[in-house]
DNA sequence: GCCGAGATCTTAACAGTGTTCAGATGTGTG
DNA sequence: CACACATCTGAACACTGTTAAGATCTCGGC
């Protein structure tokens, strides 16, 4: 997986630098396989020697750039300090970033998940699930709302990220993006809290379905 | 825009037919042009005829599903009685949808913007709105929360909706979608009324500064 | 009734794409 | 030093979006 000492060194890295550089200057899709091997230096079938498919490659970055969000997300929650304002933190930064690189941000929540999530760690459900896990244990949130909030945040999260990916929100500066996501998130919280105690259906994400299977 | 009574009838209607259908099948980005030319039984530069490349049928294709996706917000919304319930009803009706055909709904929520939400009408954010100033107005929603509800009910729904269509959050049954969508707004709303009304940006969704832009 | 004008579609071609495969080229190991 | 093997190249395939020039059909005005 590192230094391949051959005739390139990394290629597989390289290929996957050229194609991000592609997606943030042309957009998810305007990008080929072609024009990464070019960039890189090296004919289009040298590709196919470490990804199977244009997908495959596709899928390969969308790996490399969650698992950089999720470790991003983590970092954020480590640097404060309550539970509460550790998730908030976490929830931030996951859309701070869509909004610094939408273009990538499309490409990765567009590409197909199958058999991908597993590899990405930590991934940024499980951040935000963590998170959960701390503020239920400190307290601050209700046991009844416990299960809830894991679909509920993930959700808020997701759709303020990609709304404002896909540009179909606007917003005047990246912080105001941030300040939304946490009214949203605290809303969300505290009008969990408020409910009753119902029993959740808990719907899994795919990715922890898999590595639960993977594990037993 | 109607029959057009020469060689084909309505060769544009057939080409978003046959797109459409091939996108079901195929999914979002499985298809050609060309293909769809092939199946309506016409050469591909006849498409060009009608469209100004394939972006441009793909943004025509986006405008079409998303427009039925409003009608079906909007009835599913009269439907009901209470201004709670209704605005329950179109909530749920935008994620059983993306559930019900999520490669079209993938396709749809891709497709770049940009002039392109003026000519969805109704435009299913405009749906969410109305119902929010109804359940503003039946005195189920205060004041204070009416902004920051705009921005939040679109982005938990249109959240719940994305995870689902992209196979990163699986549920069991269509109706579970639903349910949770409900829980998750209705969650939001008590939430939203708990909290002190604070100055709210307003984030504007980019089609609506254009239809008030065009207006004016 | 017909005849030109213009919309509508076809044929042919272009550059560029993902993908495959036989072979050249370098690399580390026995 | 030579062999085995990972690595990369060159050429080719079918297919894509797109364009240009020309055939074909439809309709309004004489």
């Amino acid at each position: 997986m590192g230094k391949k000492g051959y005739h390139h060194g990394d290629l597989r890295g390289a290929l996957l630098d050229a194609a991000e550089e592609l997606v943030r200057e042309r957009g998810a899709e305007g990008w080929s396989l072609r024009e990464a091997s070019a960039r890189v230096g090296v004919s289009p079938s040298a590709a196919y020697h470490h990804f199977g498919s244009r997908d495959a490659l596709v899928r390969a970055l969308s790996v490399r750039v969650l698992t950089r969000l999720g470790e991003r997300m983590a970092q954020a929650a480590a640097a404060q300090a309550g539970a509460r304002r550790s998730l908030m933190s976490a929830c931030r930064a996951y859309v701070r970033w869509t909004l610094e690189d939408p273009a990538v941000a499309r490409l990765a929540f567009a590409a197909p998940a199958r058999d991908r999530d597993t590899a990405i760690d930590p991934h940024p459900h499980d951040v935000i699930d963590a998170e959960l896990d701390r503020l239920a244990e400190a307290g601050g949130l209700v046991p009844g709302a416990r299960p809830a909030a894991e679909f509920a945040v993930w959700a808020a999260v997701h759709g303020v990220a990609t709304l404002l990916a896909d540009g179909l929100m606007r917003l005047d500066t990246p912080e105001a993006a941030g300040e939304q996501t946490e009214r949203v998130v605290e809303a969300l919280l505290t009008g969990l809290a408020q409910e009753p105690a119902r029993p959740w259906p808990t719907p899994r994400s795919t990715h922890t379905e898999r590595r639960t299977r993977d594990r037993g």
